[in-house]
DNA sequence: GTAGGGTTAG
């Protein structure tokens, strides 16, 4: 339904102003100024925005654009309170200074300080939002996810008929793109047919929907339709498979991206880099370094932290410090990830110096570098630690803890063997613990073999029943395939990189070219390590099978038949460095301990959550399985 | 002036 049109009009004061007469003397004041004008636009051009202040300041009553135009350069490129300063010091400010000035808290996600602005806006200058205000305004809210004030500004916008065809698509797509973000998938898709234009930009944020919500199929028949496609239309199929961890598709893409010389830009690669760390792929992640340092984005700080990440995730952390220690401009986002890289291996020692070192440095820690850190006390066994952390953040930092802070405090406790403190932990949180608080305890009692404990927390579990599905559900005409977390597991896998190109093995698989000689490999470790005392814990075998043939099950599983896979290709100077998408299981856990013993080797595996380093008979993680 | 793809935890 239409509401009616109601007209915007502007009051801009600059334009009621009288005009006196032309004469020879305003001449010569009008040409001085517009000569300032060019000089301070010129200057701004050059990026010398101290100068181009201080010709503000000798320009007689300069006009907006002056202003607007330095606003905009200290909102790109800093200092931000100076724009704040410049805005603060117009005499009068049109619609332009006000977006401008919004265009600038957006950028800096100053979602308060926007709406606030928004609201003086109306309420002291009477200026009306506009399109433009809307397009920068949207995306702020697309970022926090507010879908009801998101709405509110949709219903704006079909108030304020902004229908010319130019603000439509801008519009449109802005509001598109915030039902997006929101996960609003069926609003998104009304938006988008009810746009009498749409252009490449629509598109892709669509596509981009799709990709993230997981809806492969469906994104690959958009792409397929797009008339245009560019390096964002690449580069959000390429960051869908991504996210949905499907690396080598990603991959895949760009290839096809380079083959259709589509060139790859600093988000391109941001997105790619990810893909190696998934597969723990270090040859491609070397590559794609080396292509990055070639294209020039090698100083861009988004690289480098998409770099310090995949080298830890590779099992390279001495790397990852090196691309760390040379960054020019380091965000909160380098430090959180050069901390959680260390966590990951096990070294909480020289995560927490290098938080200290944060904070020497005057960085404040956020939610997320807590959650890196406690993290990494946990992986470490840090318990004391742990814990000091996360009353500092509490009480000192003033962050207060979100879900995933209670997550990390439950493995920390648990996984340290403090099961019951664990529990009362549990029990005193203001939240109430989801699925995911109580698989961390569930994961400890398997450890620590509490089986008592273990059943109640397994009855805690059944009860919460599977997680909501979330907003998505929404979209009931869009089928979205979820996995829920902790109910339907996905299969366990495993995989190797040899000479560059990475093998992969499903538990039992067949299919391997050298199955046969990896299987043979397989019985005869069996063999040896038995001689030494290993004993198949067939406890982690759930079919209902005979001992020996449960036996066999668990020598076949995912992680073993990759290290055999490495121990027949790689000569025995050679760690074998194996990945896998779950958890690794206990019996193989143990047996891995044994292999290292009967092959004489250095075996690393990367699972789910951490790093394992296997070498003489034991394993660096302090778990007693 | 202006919308789209982007790195960190579990």
């Amino acid at each position: 339904m239409r509401l009616p049109r109601v007209h915007l009009r502007l009051v801009s004061t600059a334009a009621v102003r009288l005009h006196p007469p032309p004469s020879a003397a305003i001449y010569h004041e009008a040409k001085d100024k517009k000569e300032w004008q060019l000089e301070l636009e010129q200057h701004i051009a050059r990026g010398q925005l101290a100068f181009a202040r201080q010709v503000l300041d000798r320009i007689p009553a300069p006009d907006a654009r002056a202003y607007n135009a330095l606003i905009r350069a200290y909102s790109w490129r800093g200092p931000f309170h100076a724009a704040t300063n410049v805005f603060a010091k117009m005499p009068t400010r049109d619609v332009v200074a006000w977006n401008a000035m919004l265009a600038g808290y957006a950028q800096h996600g100053m979602y308060e300080h926007a709406i606030a602005h928004l609201l003086d806006m109306q309420a002291n200058d009477r200026l009306r939002p506009n399109a433009s205000t809307l397009v920068s305004l949207l995306p702020l809210l697309a970022q926090r996810e507010a879908l009801p004030r998101g709405a509110s500004v949709h219903a704006y916008c079909l108030r304020a008929c902004l229908d010319q065809k130019e603000e439509q698509v801008l519009v449109g797509t802005a509001l598109l793109d915030m039902y997006a973000k929101c996960k609003h998938l069926v609003y998104a898709c009304r938006v988008f047919h009810g746009m009498a234009v749409r252009n490449e930009v629509t598109w892709n944020s669509l596509l981009s929907m799709y990709a993230k919500a997981g809806l492969i199929n469906e994104t690959m028949a958009l792409f397929d339709e797009m008339a245009v496609k560019d390096t964002v239309s690449y580069g959000a199929l390429l960051s869908g498979y991504v996210q949905n961890g499907k690396a080598e598709e990603a991959f895949i893409v760009f290839k096809k991206m380079q083959a259709c010389n589509v060139e790859p830009d600093v988000a391109t690669m941001v997105s790619l880099i990810p893909a190696c760390s998934h597969l723990a792929a270090l040859q491609h992640g070397r590559c794609s370094h080396g292509s990055v340092v070639v294209r020039g984005f090698a100083s861009e700080t988004s690289i480098s932290n998409a770099l310090i990440d995949m080298y830890a995730k590779c099992g390279r952390i001495d790397l990852s410090r090196q691309v760390f220690d040379k960054m020019a401009a380091r965000d909160i986002v380098s430090w959180n990830t050069m901390i959680a890289g260390y966590g990951i291996h096990g070294l909480g020692k020289e995560a927490t110096t290098l938080f200290l070192g944060m904070k020497n440095q005057g960085f404040a820690p956020d939610d997320v570098t807590f959650i890196c850190l406690i993290s990494a006390c946990s992986h470490s066994g840090l318990v004391t630690e742990g814990k000091h952390w996360f009353n500092m953040m509490t009480q000192k930092h003033a962050i207060p803890p979100r879900m995933e802070h209670y997550i990390c405090m439950v493995d920390l406790l648990a996984r340290g063997g403090f099961l019951d403190e664990a529990y009362q932990f549990i029990q005193s949180m203001p939240l109430k613990a989801d699925v995911r608080v109580w698989g961390a305890l569930l994961g400890a009692c398997r450890i620590h073999k509490n089986i008592d404990l273990g059943k109640q927390v397994s009855r805690m579990i059944q009860k919460l029943g599977p997680e909501g599905t979330g907003r998505f559900d929404e979209a009931a005409e869009i089928r979205v395939t979820q996995k829920v977390k902790g109910f339907k597991k996905s299969p366990g896998c495993s995989w190797i990189e040899i000479n560059g190109s990475l093998h992969a093995f499903v538990g039992g698989d067949q299919s391997h070219p050298r199955a046969a000689d990896i299987y043979q490999e397989l019985d005869n470790i069996l063999i040896d390590i038995k001689k030494l005392g290993y004993q198949a814990d067939t406890s982690f075998v759930l079919q209902d099978l005979e001992e020996e043939e449960k036996e066999k099950a668990l020598l076949y599983h995912s992680e073993k038949l990759a290290i055999a896979f490495g121990i027949l290709s790689l000569g025995e100077d050679k760690a074998i460095f194996v990945t896998k998408n779950l958890r690794v299981c206990g019996d193989c856990h143990t047996a891995i301990k044994y292999m290292t013993l009967v092959r004489n080797r250095a075996i690393i595996v990367r699972d789910a959550n951490r790093f394992h380093h296997f070498k003489n008979g034991q394993c660096s993680c302090g778990d007693f399985w």
